[in-house]
Formats: structure tokens, C-alpha cells, sequence
RNA sequence: ACUUCCAUAGCUCAGUUGGUUCAGAGCGCUUGCCUUACAAGCAAGGGGUCAUAGGUUCGAAUCCUAUUGGGAGUACCA
């Protein structure tokens, strides 16, 4: 075969990835196996893949193929989000574009748009994960509208409003005015904005009495008295229905009982009192606005004040306002303090900074504080059974610093809002009861709500509820269209996205409308969860909410953060700052492997990752050091007849000692999460011990062959490796793999397990052996380093012992041919013009003859004779401390013992050298 | 304001219950090598009073307290 000098990913990774897709590697079916099961997260339908998605994803993947080698039965479910919200919002944008309307078209008209768009756009992402190499079981995508995960959710929806968990309420809920439509807390996004503090003055009616006591802080001008009110939304006055002063603020005591007229609406409204008021901020008067604040609501309702809706859905001004009618918010406020100003109402205008609501899908819309009737789930039975998994560790958080975060949250859980006025979503199953003729007036004393409805998934069913929780529509005569005298208006809201990817643990394997089925009994609860920490409580906490009542278990046993990707700047990646790459560009340049590697050598649990291109060179750059190792290692001649030199049946045994120990190693690191690590344990086992080591010290003369003993281990050895790499990097690994030898059609690396023995104490015993070598070596490399000799320059090596180097003959060889040596030495002393090193106790000399720079030799033993006293002092001083020796554990004591006895051979050896070059 | 995490080499981070020859890795940096697998490489090397100040201890990067600096989350803000 010939190799190219460089690995080239393009010609590989197609090829390779549809050879799994061909062999159904990624699929899995329930089986005698331990299951393995991640389910994405899934990723907005239309969405196209990010730097996030890609250190998501790339994480699943390896925790995936690591379960695959390990023989576990290993299910990735995929699949997409309808994104309800953000959806909808793009297929209006694109409407707009055409000069279509929203409320031109009726809801089946917006929906066929809607589809056609999902269509269209959806699935781009789950495409540019292949790219990637994602090994997810492709056969089970699934999607959060498709049958069956609506199913389930309207399913689910019915159930708790049976079981009272689900209710319709009058709130003060969050407003898109954009959207046009409620948004839950969670959606939210509060920024920190630079506003301003308007004063505002609120002359009081006439008639009053006024007290000019000795604290009142009275304002007077020639118009009469007047309060000052700060607020940072002057357009919102005109559903101002009271002010409110603090009972115990001592400077507004002149107001209590009094009127104000509100500046240019002129309406006249009571000052209140209410401690809520504090005295500090601003004059201490509060204008309060019920229907346009969540505290003044509060207030208003403590007060029974009256609610002036002044906005229409859309921000405009409504007709319930005296002024401004028609005209949006934003402009409002511009436009009201020029008039406020003009009016002489306007004291004064303050720099304030203060947060402002943000939609989450709408990032340019302020949420408005809006009453209206909404469907919520009712969290605090939800929170009681989704604290304790988490707390008790059933669910494992990486970082576990996120367990506080969680707690936080379920211990100050507010009910979820759960119903949004959309379209592109899972419509709600609940119907309105309007009657078509009049009722009985009261017949039995039977009551018929303002607002009837009844919750069911299917308008037949539905009849039958309303006439059994409304007997009194039976007696209902027909009139009109409706033959039952009332007919059923199926609710046009939409649910909240996160009411259906809450059960996609469930949903996916049918868990919810098929309980027991075979395939949830199998997968569920699934593994591990790989997700961004931003959406703990939109999801990760909702889906242990509905695991548990739904299977009465936990959805997962592991949940690993990512951090946020950022430039090397530390700033968050965004459109605006243009300093997003886009991944597909990045997987053409580098390499699907070499990304997975950059994304991850940066990437510890939990911390941000602070993303570079050179990142994903240095993955590149592995790729083509292991395409190398491979070139090299095929290219050998083998010869049958040659026997297997001692030292390379040593130096395999080293090797395989040393993979066992790595690999114990990277399990450990797997376990806990530590997948940077993990790679950087296997990036250091082949670039140092395999290429830098092992290969270097098997490696026949230039041109001669190898014995077959030799070359069949170190394939076998290559083997390993590329098992304990694919994970990370699939595609080279598989590669590779297939080309160490004939495979037959079918059999991948994906599924070929790798079980290997721990590691014994002779693999330490031998590994201890090694390193010393090594130590060797280098410091005879040093020694040509300082001097300038070249690499190719055969020396002498001196051992200043009685015994040879390591009690073992065949070290000798080794470090010779790795060090370029002509000959190794014991002697008792060492020769004149050498220059030495000490490893361990044991000292080393390499012959330089009339290279040798006497001065210099004399200098550098002297430096480091006395680093050596210096040390030896502090050894002495902890040991002629009588509290340490009687208080250190022996073994402690122990070691400090022989650290002193080492140091004064040392010292003594080095004393005599240098006496001796004197 | 509250909660929480963090501060170790130029950068990004390890450093398990305090104790194994004056603190480790990767990258970057310096020097020397185009050595026959790989210059996308090889060899060697420099670089840190572990944020600061106290304390506990025979012994502290590690435990405690305070200070400073930074991140994250949550709440309030007229």
C-alpha cells in the first residue's frame, strides 16, 4: 500500500461513514447487553449547527463509541425541536417578506406554511452532524411534533388536568408584544440598560388641607401643591389608578388621605399607603399601575384599585387611554416627556440604570408585564419529586456545583405558564363551552362559568364531558348551527416547546403512550445527559420532573455541563462579533478528527471553552503523527527467518504494560467526566510512549528488515491504540484499523471491544525499569546537546557502579541504539575529560576526550553540589525536630530518612568529582 | 442584595483524604537538528516566593478567617 507523507481526512471520512451507515453500525435494538443510552438534546428544527452543537455533540459521540469498545449495547436517539416560538417567528418573517399577513390567514393556512418551511429547513443540522461523525442510531429520529411525541404530549396534558396539577388563571404573565404571545419566566432575559429616572409632578386636588409640618417635604408652586413620582415608564400614567406613599416615610406624611391628579390624563386617584413603598428611592412616591407592573397588581389587588389595560397586544396604545391612542409604547415614551415638558409637569430628567425584560426568542423586544388567562402547571408536587434524585445523588451533575444552582430554583419554583399564543406547537386539547341558546334562568340553583371548558383529546369526547360537568346543557335547546344548543370552541393557544421536550426521554422510546414496552424497559432511564448548563431549568430539571411521575424514575444518571464556547478573547461567540466559524468550514479544513480533538483539549466540565483554530491544528497535527506511526510501521520488510532480538520481546512486554496502565488511567478519567484529560492521556501514550518510545527502540537499522515476532506485536499494539483513540477520533482510527489487516466487510473498529487487564505490579515493576532508561538517555542527549555533538556521533557512556545498569543485560542494548552509544562502561571511577550526570544515586559519565570543558564541568557540579547542602539542611532541620518524628507517620519519617542518607552520597560523589577535575 | 464557584508557568488547566528529592501537563517560548515515518516533525532547555495578610499543624498550593480581584446564577429596582 502506498501512504501519502500526509493524512488526508477528505478521502477518508465519506467513505467511512457510510460504510457504518451501510452496515447499521449505529443502530441498536434491545439485546442480553448492558444498554448505554444518550438522547440528544435536540436541536431546533431549522437550526444550522454552532461551535456549541459541535462541543456538544462531539462529547455524546465519544461517550457513545467509548461505551461501543467497551461491549456495551449503545443507543443514541437524534432528533429535533419544533421551537415553537422561534419557529413561528421566522415562518411570519418570511411571510412578510411575500406580503403575507399572519392574521390574513386562517390557523390551518399559517400551519401548511409553517410545515412547508419545517420541511424545507429541517434536518440541515442532523446532516452536518454525520460531518462530524456522529454515531447516532439515525433510524430512531424523532421529532417533537411528530404522531407520536404529540401523542404523548396531549396525552400527558389531559392527565395532570385530571389529576388538578394543570389550571387556567387570571396572572400577571410576561408578554411578547412582537410574537404576540405569553412567555414563562424562564424565557426572559434581563439586561442591564442605560435609561433614565423621569420626575414627574402630580399636582394635589383641590379642597385639600395641607399640613406643613416640620419633616414634610412639601412642593409648592404657583399651580398648587404637588407630589414628585420617579419612574422610569412616563407612558404607562395613563393606567395609573392611585399613588402610594409609605405609611412611615416621614417626608411625605403631608399626602396621606389626599388626591392627585395624574400630569396631562388629569384623571384624579387616591394616594395610598403600603410599607412595599421604599422611602429611600427617588421622592418616595410610587405611581402604581396595575394593570403594567407585577407589584402594582399586588397593590392593587391588596387596595382594590382599579386596572386600566392601556396596551394593545401588540404594544400600541389601546382605547382604555385618554391620549396617545394607536401609537406604539416606544414612541409613547418619547413623545409623552416632550408633552410632560411642555406641560410644566416634568421636574426632572435623572441618568438611571436599571434591567430591562427581554423576550428570549425576540432578543430586541421588551417583555411586557401583561394580565391575562393562561394555562399553568402547577410545580410545587413537581418540585417535591424532582429534588431528591439530585440531592441524594441518583443523578449525578459534572460539575457538581450545579446541584446548588438546581436547588435553588426547585426551592423558589414559581407555576409554569404553560400555554402560548401560537400556532406552530401542540395545540391545546381544551375546548370552550359557548351556548347557542339562551340558559334556563337558574333552574336548581346550577351556575354556568363566565369561562367553560372541559380538557379532552378529542371533540367527541369532549361533548360527552361538557354535558357530565354541566348537566344544565342538556337542557339546552337547539338553535342555529348547533343542534345541542351550545357548541365546543377548541382553544387556539399552542403549548409551551419545553411541556414537549420535557418528555423526550420518555417520548422517544414510547414510553408514555406504549407503558412497559419493551424498548423503555430496556433504555430508560438513559445514561448520561451532554447539555449546555443555560437550559437546567427550561429542561434538564422538567425532564427529571416528568421522569419521575411519569416512570417513577429518574430520565438519566449522569448530567455533563459544557461550557460556553468562546474566542480566544473570552468573548461569547455571536453573529455580531462575526467571531463564529462555521463548524462544516472547519471540519473541511481540519478534519473531522482534528476538530473533535480541538474542541475537546479545551474543554474541562463546566468551564467555558476558549476556542482557537490552532486548536484544531494541533488535532490535525496528531491525525498525521499517527498516520505517520502507521506508514512507518507498514513500511517494515519483515523477515520469517530472523529471531526476535531479546530487547524487542522486552520492550513489547513494556509497552503493553504501559497501555494497560494508560488504560486504566482513561477509564478512571472517563468515569468521572474528565474527557480532556482522557484525551490528553491518550494523545501523550501514542505521541511519547508509542512514537517517541517504543517505536524508536524496535525500530530495524535503515533498510533491514524485521523479524515477524516483532512486527505482528506492534500491529496488534497499533490495534489497541487505535481503540483507545477512536472515540475521539473515529474516522483515522477506523481507517487505520481496517488497514492493519484484511478485514471482512462488515467489521469495524466501532464495534470490536477492547477489554484489557488491569495493570499488575510487574507492569510497575517494568515500567519503573523503563523510565530510569529513559532518564538515561536523555541525559546523554543532554550532554551532546550542550556540547554540540551530533546525534549521529557514536559515544562512550561510563557507569560509575559496580553493578551494570539496571540488573538487566538487556537494557544495555537499548540504551545504546537510543542513545547512540558505541559502549557502556562500569567503572568505580570515571575517566578524565567526561562530562557526568546523576540519575537517582547512580552517576553517569559520557567520554568527551578534548571536547570536554573542564571549567565549565567543575561549574555545573558546583551548582549542584550546592542545591544539594541546601536541600540536606532541610532534611536535617526536619529531622532534628523532635515533634516530627514523633508525630509523622514512619513511613513519612521514613522517606525523610533516605532522602538524607541519598543526598550525602550524592553530595560525597560529587565532592570527589570535583576534586578530582581540580 | 443573596447564593455559588474560582484565583497555580506567557496562555488553558491538573494537583484526590495536608507529607514520595525545592510544584505537573498541553500549547506557546528559547536553542540545536531538513537524522531514511512524520518540519503538521525530532532532541534538549528556560519559565511559578501556588492572589494578599493572618491562623491551625511537626508539616499548607491543599484546612480555617479576613482582604483584594474575577466568573456564574437568582431576586429587586418606581
Amino acid at each position: 500500500m502506498e501512504l501519502a507523507t500526509k493524512y488526508n481526512p477528505s478521502e477518508v471520512e465519506g467513505k467511512w461513514y457510510q460504510y457504518w451507515l451501510d452496515h447499521e453500525l449505529f443502530s441498536s435494538k434491545p439485546d442480553d447487553r448492558e444498554p448505554y443510552t444518550i438522547v440528544i438534546p435536540p436541536p431546533n428544527v431549522t437550526g444550522v449547527l454552532h461551535m456549541g452543537h459541535m462541543l456538544n455533540n462531539t462529547i455524546q459521540d465519544i461517550l457513545i463509541r467509548k461505551a461501543r469498545i467497551d461491549g456495551k449495547n449503545a443507543c443514541w436517539v437524534p432528533g429535533t425541536d419544533h421551537a415553537s416560538i422561534a419557529t413561528e417567528a421566522k415562518v411570519v418573517n418570511k411571510l412578510a417578506q411575500q406580503g403575507i399577513k399572519k392574521r390574513d390567514l386562517t390557523r390551518e393556512q399559517f400551519l401548511e406554511h409553517a410545515w412547508d418551511w419545517t420541511n424545507e429547513h429541517g434536518g440541515i443540522i442532523l446532516k452536518q452532524l454525520r460531518r462530524l461523525g456522529a454515531s447516532c442510531d439515525w433510524n430512531r429520529t424523532a421529532f417533537t411534533m411528530d404522531e407520536t411525541r404529540s401523542e404523548s404530549v396531549l396525552k400527558v396534558f389531559v392527565d395532570l388536568y385530571n389529576k388538578g396539577l394543570i389550571y387556567r388563571g387570571l396572572r400577571m404573565v410576561n408578554w411578547d408584544p412582537k410574537a404576540q404571545t405569553v412567555l414563562s419566566g424562564e424565557e426572559v432575559i434581563y439586561k442591564d440598560e442605560k435609561s433614565k429616572l423621569y420626575y414627574l409632578k402630580y399636582y394635589v386636588a383641590e379642597g385639600a388641607e395641607i399640613t406643613e409640618g416640620a419633616e414634610n417635604v412639601i412642593h409648592k408652586d404657583a399651580k398648587g401643591y404637588y407630589a414628585v413620582v420617579a419612574t422610569t415608564r412616563p407612558e404607562t400614567i395613563m393606567g395609573d389608578t392611585a399613588m402610594c406613599i409609605n405609611p412611615k416615610d416621614p417626608k411625605n406624611q403631608w399626602l396621606r388621605g389626599k388626591k392627585v391628579i395624574v400630569p396631562l390624563v388629569n384623571r384624579v386617584i387616591p394616594v395610598i399607603e403600603d410599607r412595599y413603598v421604599d422611602i429611600e428611592f427617588g421622592t418616595g412616591c410610587l405611581k402604581v399601575t396595575p394593570a403594567h407592573d407585577v407589584n402594582d397588581y399586588a397593590l392593587g389587588k391588596t387596595h382594590n384599585l382599579e386596572t386600566i389595560d392601556i396596551f394593545n397586544p401588540d404594544g400600541t396604545i389601546s382605547d382604555q387611554s385618554p391620549l396617545y391612542v394607536g401609537m406604539d409604547r416606544m414612541d409613547v415614551r418619547k413623545q409623552i416627556t416632550i408633552d410632560l415638558k411642555e406641560a410644566g409637569l416634568m421636574e426632572k430628567v435623572e441618568d438611571y440604570e436599571n434591567k430591562v425584560g427581554y423576550s428570549e426568542r425576540n432578543q430586541d423586544t421588551a417583555v411586557e408585564p401583561r394580565l391575562c388567562k393562561q394555562w399553568f402547571l402547577s410545580m410545587k408536587h413537581f418540585a417535591d419529586i424532582a429534588l431528591p434524585p439530585v440531592l441524594e445523588g441518583k443523578i449525578k451533575f459534572y460539575p457538581t456545583k450545579y446541584v446548588n444552582t438546581y436547588r435553588n430554583w426547585m426551592e423558589n419554583i414559581q407555576d409554569w405558564c404553560i400555554s402560548r399564543q401560537l400556532w406552530w406547537g401542540h395545540r391545546i386539547p381544551a375546548y370552550f363551552i359557548e351556548t347557542t341558546s339562551p340558559l334556563p334562568t337558574s333552574p336548581e340553583g346550577e351556575t354556568f362559568p363566565d369561562e367553560a371548558f372541559v380538557v379532552a383529546l378529542s371533540e367527541e369526547e369532549a361533548y360527552k364531558l361538557a354535558v357530565e360537568k354541566y348537566p344544565v346543557l342538556k337542557t339546552l335547546s337547539p338553535s342555529g348551527e348547533s343542534e345541542r344548543g351550545f357548541i365546543l370552541r377548541h382553544d387556539e393557544d399552542a403549548l409551551d416547546t419545553w411541556f414537549s421536550s420535557w418528555l423526550w426521554p420518555i417520548s422517544l422510546f414510547d414510553g408514555i403512550n406504549n407503558p412497559g414496552n419493551e424498548e423503555i424497559s430496556y433504555y430508560y432511564p438513559t445514561c448520561d445527559l451532554v447539555t449546555a448548563p443555560d437550559i437546567i431549568f427550561f429542561w434538564v430539571a422538567r425532564m427529571i420532573m416528568a421522569g419521575e411521575e411519569y416512570m417513577k424514575d429518574v430520565p438519566f444518571r449522569n448530567v455533563y455541563f459544557t461550557g460556553v464556547v468562546r474566542d480566544e478573547l473570552g468573548r461569547k461567540m455571536s453573529k455580531s462579533l462575526g467571531n463564529s466559524p462555521d463548524p462544516i468550514g472547519l471540519i473541511d479544513k481540519y478534519g473531522a478528527d482534528g476538530v473533535r480533538m480541538g474542541m475537546l483539549l479545551a474543554a474541562p466540565a463546566g468551564n467555558d471553552i476558549l476556542f482557537s483554530e490552532s486548536l484544531c491544528e494541533q488535532g490535525r497535527n496528531f491525525c498525521n503523527k499517527i498516520w505517520n506511526a502507521f506508514r512507518l510501521v507498514k513500511g517494515w520488510e519483515v523477515s520469517e527467518s530472523l529471531a526476535q532480538p531479546q530487547e524487542n520481546r522486552k520492550t513489547i512486554a513494556w509497552m503493553e504494560a504501559t497501555i494497560r496502565t494508560a488504560s486504566a488511567e482513561i477509564n478512571d478519567l472517563y468515569s468521572k467526566y474528565r474527557l480532556n484529560e482522557a484525551l490528553m492521556a491518550v494523545f501523550k501514550l501514542f505521541t511519547d510512549e508509542f512514537s517517541g518510545w517504543y517505536l524508536e527502540m524496535i525500530k530495524p537499522a535503515y533498510q533491514a528488515p524485521i523479524d515477524k515476532a516483532t512486527l505482528t506485536a506492534t500491529l496488534n499494539i497499533f490495534e489497541q491504540l487505535m481503540k483507545l483513540i477512536h472515540p475521539f477520533m473515529p474516522f483515522i482510527t477506523e481507517e487505520l484499523y481496517q488497514n492493519i489487516s484484511e478485514r471482512k466487510d462488515g467489521e469495524s473498529i466501532m464495534v470490536d471491544t477492547l477489554i484489557l487487564d488491569a495493570p499488575s505490579k510487574a507492569d510497575a515493576d517494568l515500567i519503573a525499569q523503563y523510565e530510569e532508561a529513559k532518564q538515561i538517555i536523555s541525559g546523554v542527549r543532554a550532554v551532546r546537546n550542550s556540547k554540540n555533538i551530533s546525534p549521529r556521533e557514536p559515544l562512550t557512556l561510563e557507569v560509575v557502579a559496580d553493578d551494570n545498569i539496571t540488573k538487566c543485560p538487556d537494557m544495555g542494548a537499548i540504551i545504546e541504539k537510543m542513545a547512540t552509544l558505541s559502549d557502556i562502561q562500569y567503572v568505580q571511577t570515571k575517566s578524565d575529560g567526561t562530562s557526568a550526570f546523576l540519575i537517582g544515586t547512580t552517576e553517569y559519565a559520557v567520554q568527551l576526550g578534548n571536547l570536554i570543558d573542564t571549567e565549565a564541568e567543575i561549574q555545573k557540579m558546583e551548582a549542584e553540589l550546592k542545591h544539594l547542602e541546601g536541600f540536606l539542611i532541610g532534611v536535617q532541620k526536619k529531622l532534628s525536630n523532635e515533634r516530627f518524628v514523633a508525630n509523622a507517620p514512619a513511613q513519612v519519617v521514613e522517606l525523610e530518612r533516605k532522602k538524607q542518607s541519598d543526598a550525602e552520597t550524592k553530595i560525597a560523589a560529587l565532592k570527589e568529582s570535583i576534586a578530582k577535575l581540580k
